[in-house]
DNA sequence: CTGTATCCAAAGCGATACTG
DNA sequence: CAGTATCGCTTTGGATACAG
């Protein structure tokens, strides 16, 4: 790991890597499941999804709670509180892409935006 | 260049690499010579250094200046209002890591803070 | 359903040397 | 002082197969 000099380097250090952010955005609403992060992470190979989400847990800032008498088992992902403390600079990360992905328009980037054509399981 | 689906992939891809934020936050403070970012970016080697400004350059955050007439040559980077939009941000995760850093001590990370023994140049 | 391990390709980045 | 090019190491992450 990095030197951490800087509230930045905290910061990097806690939504580096494609997905934390928005897996912990969007745990922000509610706890969810593997599969349904494995959606709503769209592209994320099933590998890396958990990678993450393991190092999410050993940071602290979300909690892991499997529920192994049902079947097929359940595992549910939730925030904590300290997760929950970094919500505000993730809103406002989002909000301020929102706004100049709206702003300068689609064209301006090599992409497709939310494409959610699933015809969910 | 990945898709962009959400707010995030554009704060992503703008603030992505190691030293983007903390360069567009200080050129926020005024102009900087690329001497100056270099020690701003204690431990930047000098190929990554340009090309992260480079990239900031091609987002259109920064602008850069070539005064060639004097001797030795004198480059500035300034921050453009597009760059300085994001300055709030910026601010936000600067302040949100630091609180993390004060509070929980420097003992929660793998880390050393602060330690700027440059005997300057 | 959930998680781990292996293999492999691409990206990131530091060190160094070199050009203006 | 400022920037580019090359080399090689490290990290990241996807695909796939396998285990509980």
């Amino acid at each position: 790991m990095n030197k951490i000099n800087t509230g930045f380097d905290v910061v990097q250090n806690i939504i580096s890597g494609k997905w934390k952010s928005i897996i912990l955005y969007q745990l922000g609403y509610g706890e969810k499941r593997t599969k349904d992060l494995l959606k709503i992470c769209e592209g994320v190979s099933h590998k890396v999804l958990n990678e993450q989400l393991k190092q999410l847990q050993q940071d602290g800032l979300i909690k892991r709670a499997v529920y192994s008498d049902e079947v097929p088992i359940r595992v549910e992902y939730t925030i904590t509180d300290y997760g929950r403390s970094f919500l505000p600079l993730l809103k406002e990360m989002c909000d301020t892409g929102d706004k100049h992905l709206k702003k300068q328009g689609i064209t301006a980037y090599d992409h497709k935006v939310c494409e959610y054509n699933e015809s969910q399981a």
